[in-house]
DNA sequence: GAAAAAATGGACCGGTTGGTACACCACCGG
DNA sequence: CCGGTGGTGTACCAACCGGTCCATTTTTTC
């Protein structure tokens, strides 16, 4: 990504940079994933995400084929970019609850702070992840998470903090979908109920209560 | 909707309907509601929703005005057909634990069997909502949820077996995030994780989740 | 049963949009 | 310094797509 090509290094050695692949590229990549996120594949319009760049249409073409093949790419990026929160999650060697808080408030804050990528997972799944799976990549990608969360459940289980007969996924699922859904929902449920979802003290709330639903569930009982 | 007016009534003693407006209306929206679902407000195409139905483009524009009006209309529609959850609701004058119980399922089931429904909701979030707001009778359709669900907590609470401190619009919401998701992002959570979200055995285990996130939760605790 | 109104069909249009042809320029290796 | 390769700008196109015009037929009204 950043090293230093030879033509790069004399550019900055210029100070005038005439031409830049790498940051044409990466411009292009930036621009389409706000379009995308904003206005949908088919709504998202190649002309626009042009002219927001500081190249032209014809760089989109030659970079990227053609609109699926930059939404393809847009798509790519945005998944990778959850690897932020999987270095993070290295630091899960604390005590299981603590762990299990912490990967928590992780997600809820990623999904907070990263609404394009909450829109453009959207996006995809009305087109039924049918660009998805040509990124082999991404599957392995995701799963670290579900091998962090299983190691936490099973030092939690080891401990007797845990109970034993829940699928990792699953427990996945439950605070994915609600971290998620505060973000891909906030205008519809906004709109319907009159709340703003961004207001700090509704999300503060709303990090204690996914936190206390997962560790009440998590829970043993003799029942 | 049904009332029989002296066109249909007519109609339906010859048994043969050459001309039926009110069906053409229904037949456009049902077409419409698939399409939008599947390709979104910017990738559904008004000459394909057209050729689906009996009748043809021009009466799209004739009763609708045009493709956002068309839009517009399948959304309202689609949010008051969940008049029916709302009904079922009704019965909600059992037991505090058992209601809850049965509104969780009755929330699962009904997005479970209402994929479309799923979709252009989160179509319409892409949109931000833009087209929602114009709709003003679905804000006190959809509050009715919360009053069902408000009058259960404090039934519960006064019973001594619901806490106190949680408010219902949160617990609504941490319902449907679950319910929703598992539909909304069906997809893209499938292929990642490898599962199809809609095996009977998964749902049945979802189902038993969500049930048991939202009791545990609810649980009085001295602490 | 005629006039008014509602409903419908089909051809057509003009702007939009994804995509391309062509010419040209910058940079690097030799 | 020169030739090839990779990168870029401009102008353009053909298909598509939302929307409308005009004519016609059915239904309702009186």
């Amino acid at each position: 990504m950043s090293k230093p090509t030879k033509k790069k290094a004399a550019a900055e050695q210029l100070a005038v940079v005439t031409r830049d692949p790498e940051a044409s590229v990466q411009d292009i990549l930036a621009v389409a994933t706000e379009e995308f996120a904003i206005n949908g594949l088919s709504g998202a319009r190649v002309d626009q995400i042009a002219e927001r760049t500081r190249t032209s249409k014809r760089m989109i073409y030659y970079y990227f084929k053609g609109k699926e093949g930059l939404y393809q790419a847009v798509l790519e990026k945005a998944y990778m970019d959850i690897r932020a929160l999987e270095e993070k999650a290295k630091l899960l060697d604390m005590e299981p609850r603590a762990a299990m808080r912490k990967l928590i408030e992780l997600t809820f804050d990623y999904d907070e702070t990263h609404p394009m990528f909450i829109s453009l997972v959207s996006v995809e799944n009305i087109h039924q992840a049918r660009h998805l799976t040509n990124l082999s990549s991404i599957k392995e990608l995701n799963q670290s998470v579900i091998r962090t969360l299983t190691s936490i459940l099973e030092r939690g289980r080891k401990e007797g903090v845990f109970r034993a007969d829940l699928d990792p996924v699953d427990v996945h699922l439950l605070i994915s979908a609600f971290c998620f859904f505060r973000v891909s929902n906030r205008h519809t449920f906004g709109a319907i109920f009159d709340r703003d979802l961004s207001d700090p003290k509704l999300r503060k709330r709303h990090k204690k209560i996914i936190i206390e639903a997962v560790e009440r569930l998590l829970e043993v009982r003799k029942s």
